[in-house]
DNA sequence: TTTAATGATGTAATCGTTTGCGCAATATAG
DNA sequence: CTATATTGCGCAAACGATTACATCATTAAA
């Protein structure tokens, strides 16, 4: 039924007696066409069943409406909510969004950047990996003066947009609300690299004990890699080391659920003998039993964020360029398995 | 440092004393350049930093080398399971994945085609939304000769090529699971809109029910919109209901998920009084109390398959297409929601 | 020594849109 | 009734890479 040729402009110019120009001209509402062509335009582009080819008009115009966006894993809810955040302001201003996972992995980091380049975005944003300390990649973003705009796992090495929740507040929280719950042997699972994420959330730890006139424990602090699994060890290595603990605030929800599992099979009672907060609101802390304490990342604006800002850039004179770094303040999701009605010590 | 202009092939050309066309013939390897001629582009094409530009390749060339990727929603497990397995294949192969969210959105679903159609991608992979029920803007794509392959949620009405699961042997051998562990009076939680994956599931469910002997009950199909919610609700109505029934095979996890909760919540034992088995095998199925059996969708093989099947139709002749539909074996996960010590109906 | 083949590179058109400039025709001002 | 704006549209050159065809050398074959 279709020519197997898609349509152009100039197949509607010829069939107007007109000239490709004037077509799109009319299709971009120039105010120098007049309405009558405008609507024959129309009209024709409708018959020949025109698509426009952006691919043409981003050579043209040297941008592609892309936004190249660098994930951990499109496979975690937060990062996934953060797209969705995105999405909501760019699908406005007509861009859309390649999405392209680094999977925790320096080299596939690099090369996902430099295909994003090679496909022409107009920018990036991005979380970066947890194994990633080098930034030759991303300088090379900056050089060439492309936006960039990164969120969550940050860094402090680039001059460069951030958007990042307060984790020293999220955790500092936690703390807090475990301490009123009336546990005070409060353990923390964090992890070993040195991302901005888990040191904030160390701090807001630290200082939450100092508030609280609690003495910080170096044999409380225990360091994983912070998946399910390593959540699992770490309890189980805290009960048979005997380290006497009374709570644990982790700065996962993955490692805080193999905790919580291990315990209970322990037969030890969440709440009642030991409590947990985890961090990150991930789904299915609401689901467990008991469900689970969390801070919750407020993603989705941070995506919105994330995309103003973006746009900002994009809009930017980059001569006088000063990075912003936009702080959300996170929510404390209070749950079960924090929360014991009366306070009593072991 | 860097010039504010990308540097082009004729740049390199430039620098070199050579021509445009013999830099991009050296860049791809063609076979009549020679190696001198090769080493010295290459040479000079890092010192200028150069970046291939897609966008004019991809005009030139007619294709894109991206793939487009129309999902309900990333932020689903299965979904962003599935994408990674197309990626896996798509990178190998040096082609990129757009992916646009339909948020189960009629409206949305067709704008996101159009979008995609006019970033000029070379074929769309995608599952449709929940309430699509009009194909016109799929078969616009077809007509157009462009590659397009559906997954899990697709229909019948398109001549098109597919990936689905045996939802109809999923659910049989769940029930079939159940039933072994000595439960009868299986409810089944589905969903009323037609799409394949809950009819072919209600299907197995039944010729389940009838090859074990056991008399199939209208009383205990329960719709609803399987969210978490909808599964707490149909639960609680079947029990006021007085609706008697010793277990739940639920098209959703999530709706299994919530029923389990009412029934803890009701002091009935999971599942010594009551079995439930789910479907998706999300993340968060071994993380309850009881774990969940489920039926996992094997969705990174999916998208392997998906992103083969895609880069076949667009190697091939469009005249003698013929449209495969190949369908996935899923797995029966057997978790502690289901499977009781002692055969003990109620 | 002439002819043909091969190797290495250049020429120029092409992909589909956009847009500065130019040129009429009409409208407005003086 | 000129002089100047304004309106409506065409011309042609971009944007950067690719590639069929042409052009020279050089070399092998006759």
């Amino acid at each position: 039924m279709n020519k197997r040729k898609k349509a152009t402009i100039h197949d509607i110019a010829s069939k107007l007696g007109i000239t490709a120009s004037t077509v799109s001209r009319a299709l971009n509402n120039h105010p120098r066409i007049s309405d009558a062509t405008k609507k024959l335009v129309q009209k024709a582009a409708k018959e020949v069943n025109y698509q426009p080819n952006n691919i043409a008009a981003a050579l043209r115009n040297g941008k592609s409406k892309l936004i190249g966006i660098v994930v951990p894993t499109a496979n975690r809810n937060f990062f996934s909510s953060v797209v969705r955040g995105i999405e909501e302001i760019a699908n406005q201003l007509n861009y859309k969004v390649i999405i392209s996972q680094s999977y925790e992995n320096f080299e596939k980091e690099k090369q996902t950047v430099d295909a994003l380049l090679s496909a022409r975005v107009d920018g990036i944003i991005m979380s970066i990996g947890k194994n990633t300390d080098d930034f030759e990649h991303l300088e090379r973003v900056l050089e060439k003066g492309i936006p960039l705009v990164l969120f969550d796992r940050i860094t402090e090495e680039l001059e460069v947009n951030q958007v990042v929740i307060d984790d020293y507040i999220g955790a500092y929280k936690s703390v807090e609300h475990l301490i009123e719950n009336g546990y005070s042997k409060i353990a923390h699972f964090t992890n070993p690299r040195k991302i901005n994420i888990y040191s904030e959330r160390l701090r807001g730890y630290t200082d939450a004990l100092k508030d609280n006139g609690i003495k910080f424990d170096q044999d409380l602090i225990i360091e994983s890699n912070m998946q399910l699994e390593d959540g699992q060890q770490s309890a189980l290595k805290m009960l048979e080391d005997g380290i006497d603990f009374d709570a644990i605030f982790s700065s996962s929800d993955y490692a805080a659920m193999g905790a919580l599992q291990v315990l209970k099979d322990k037969g030890i009672s969440v709440p009642e003998e030991v409590g947990i907060a985890g961090f990150g609101n991930e789904p299915f802390t609401s689901f467990t039993t008991p469900s689970l304490t969390s801070v919750d990342q407020v993603s989705i604006p941070m995506g919105n964020v994330a995309a103003e800002l973006f746009f900002e850039l994009l809009k930017a004179d980059p001569k006088k360029f000063i990075p912003q770094k936009t702080v959300l303040k996170p929510e404390l999701i209070i749950r079960g398995s924090s929360t014991r009605k009366i306070t009593q010590p072991i």
